[in-house]
RNA sequence: GUCCCCGUCGUCUAGGGGUCUAGGACACUGGGUUUUCAUCCCAGCAACAGGGGUUCGAAUCCCCUCGGGGAUGCCA
């Protein structure tokens, strides 16, 4: 069994095909079959070489390796379309050789003024124009300068039946696939419907499994695999996914690139954990899996065949579980550029206050980058304070409390932090909420956060008496004046 | 327009003739834990697109309608 994902390198890597090379990886991993990437990059001008490179960047982010491909070599490349040009050149002129095809002289424009005058009186196909060209056409056509495309001679009356692994039995008739197609361009570069033939052939790929905006063209390959003695493979198209609007998944649906998913702080376990349950359910009632028990228990035709919503609010969800079931150790790298983007500087902080903090900010995270905003509470030197802790703080009853914090750490510079609360509570008079809501809003700066106690740990003495400090001068000296 | 695919809670889904007064998860609501919020735990809300068949019996099988999506490119 050899799989394939064939990514063509014109941007970042999209969350759909992401889904699409997630799930062919795993199950190359459940059946130990060979996995090849391959690079579809004919469409010239939009691709590049950063674009394949990034796309390869993110599918090992997700965790995902193949056997075979442009950077691991292999049996069956070159594994970039753009270096295989001399073997599509053989097929086609073989096409051209047995009439299975014949060149086209059309110009875009003309086809173009066909296409609009046909959208208004109903269906448009190719007229077939060029299909029989006398010698005396061609020479005509040949002497005014046109480049010619080749396109395939769709025969007539031929049933296209495509088993479908996800999707069943799928008849077409070569009547309505739209016409004799285009396989190679004026300038001689061939086209995907074409060529995609000929790759999975010759790099003996059993089963094609993609994103079903492919099912139309199927028939188109497979009459090509036909006229070719190419063998036809098997087939499973994943239902495509969407965005909240039933549309197709695209960038005005909110992120979209795995890239950006990385830099948002998304984990590869939750994204890939995410994409292998969309469209498929586990036993027993199971969301959480790793990739080993989904590798265990999928299977193609399990798959859904209807398109699904991309829910980000569950991506989320499920990133926060896997936040909360990492080891701090782990977490610390990938936070640690966070906490410094907040301003923080890490290096004069132990490692042990590092991990600490992690742990108690932990459940406050659902993205790791979610850290960015937590973090200044407990290891900035002054935090921010928002409006409604200000607005706490210049209470008469905040006033009160303020005071004796500075009185806690000014008159008695040998006291014991972790009595702060109790000798508060004694000072002021104030307990419950009325002592705590002042407090935390002139330790952290904030209304909500984690249990002070937490919070009285990370910060010790010094951090909380410069704080209290903080807020006397800014809360209670300037209301004094 | 034509061809093709799809249609169970708001969303992802389980279910594939009787065990379905339709199960789970996210979201939402309420409660518990907590000084607060988050985590965690418990409870609740909420769906078989519509209409015809077939059958003793249909969410499940068939047909039609409607709805959604995809293809219809010298993109992949």
């Amino acid at each position: 069994m050899r799989l394939r994902f064939a990514p063509s390198p014109t941007g970042f890597l999209h969350i759909g095909n992401a889904r699409t090379a997630i799930i062919n990886y795993l199950l190359a991993k459940k059946y130990s079959a060979d996995f090849i990437l391959r690079i579809e990059d004919t469409d010239i001008d939009r691709s590049s070489r950063e674009s394949e490179e990034s796309i390869l960047h993110d599918l090992r982010w997700l965790g995902i390796s193949w056997n075979e491909g442009p950077d691991a070599g292999g049996n069956f490349g070159p594994y970039r379309q753009s270096e295989r040009f001399d073997i599509y050149k053989r097929y086609s002129d073989q096409l051209l050789a047995e009439g299975k095809a014949y060149h086209c002289y059309c110009t875009p424009e003309e086809l173009e003024r066909m296409r609009s005058n046909a959208a208004a009186t109903g269906s448009y196909e190719y007229s077939g124009r060029c299909r029989n060209l006398s010698g005396e056409e061609k020479k005509r056509f040949i002497a005014e300068g046109r480049k010619p495309t080749i396109r395939f001679r769709v025969p007539d009356g031929e049933t296209v039946v495509v088993d479908d692994i996800i999707k069943g039995r799928v008849v077409f008739s070569s009547e309505n696939i739209g016409g004799d197609f285009i396989i190679v361009r004026s300038d001689g570069v061939p086209v995907y419907n074409y060529i995609v033939v000929i790759d999975d052939a010759l790099m003996h790929i059993t089963h094609v499994v993609r994103g079903e905006d492919h099912l139309s063209n199927t028939p188109k390959q497979i009459l090509i695999a036909r006229a070719l003695s190419l063998p036809v493979l098997q087939y499973a198209h994943l239902s495509l996914v969407m965005g909240n609007d039933r549309k197709k998944l695209s960038k005005r649906h909110g992120i979209t690139s795995v890239d950006m998913y990385r830099k948002e702080g998304y984990l590869p376990e939750a994204l890939v954990n995410y994409l292998a349950m969309l469209g498929w359910a586990a036993e027993g009632d199971r969301e959480i899996l790793s990739v080993d028990e989904i590798v265990e228990q999928i299977e193609l035709e399990k798959l859904a065949k209807s398109a699904a919503i991309f829910d980000f609010q569950k991506l989320r969800w499920m990133n926060g579980h896997y936040i909360r079931a990492k080891s701090l150790e782990e977490l610390l790298p990938l936070m640690l550029p966070h906490i410094r983007g907040a301003g923080i500087d890490t290096d004069a902080i132990e490692q042990k206050t590092l991990l600490r903090t992690i742990e108690i900010l932990r459940p406050y995270c659902e993205l790791i980058g979610d850290i960015r905003h937590l973090a200044g509470m407990l290891l900035a030197e002054i935090p921010e304070y928002d409006d409604e802790a200000q607005t706490l703080l210049s209470t008469p009853e905040a006033a009160l409390l303020i005071k004796e914090s500075c009185n806690f750490f000014n008159h008695e510079p040998q006291n014991d932090i972790t009595q702060l609360v109790t000798v508060l509570k004694a000072a002021t008079g104030l307990k419950g909420k009325h002592l705590f809501h002042p407090l935390r809003a002139l330790l952290t700066g904030k209304l909500k956060g984690p249990d002070l106690e937490h919070v009285i740990e990370i910060l010790g003495f010094e951090g909380c008496r410069k704080r209290a400090e903080y807020v006397y001068q800014k809360f209670f000296y300037s209301e004094q004046q």
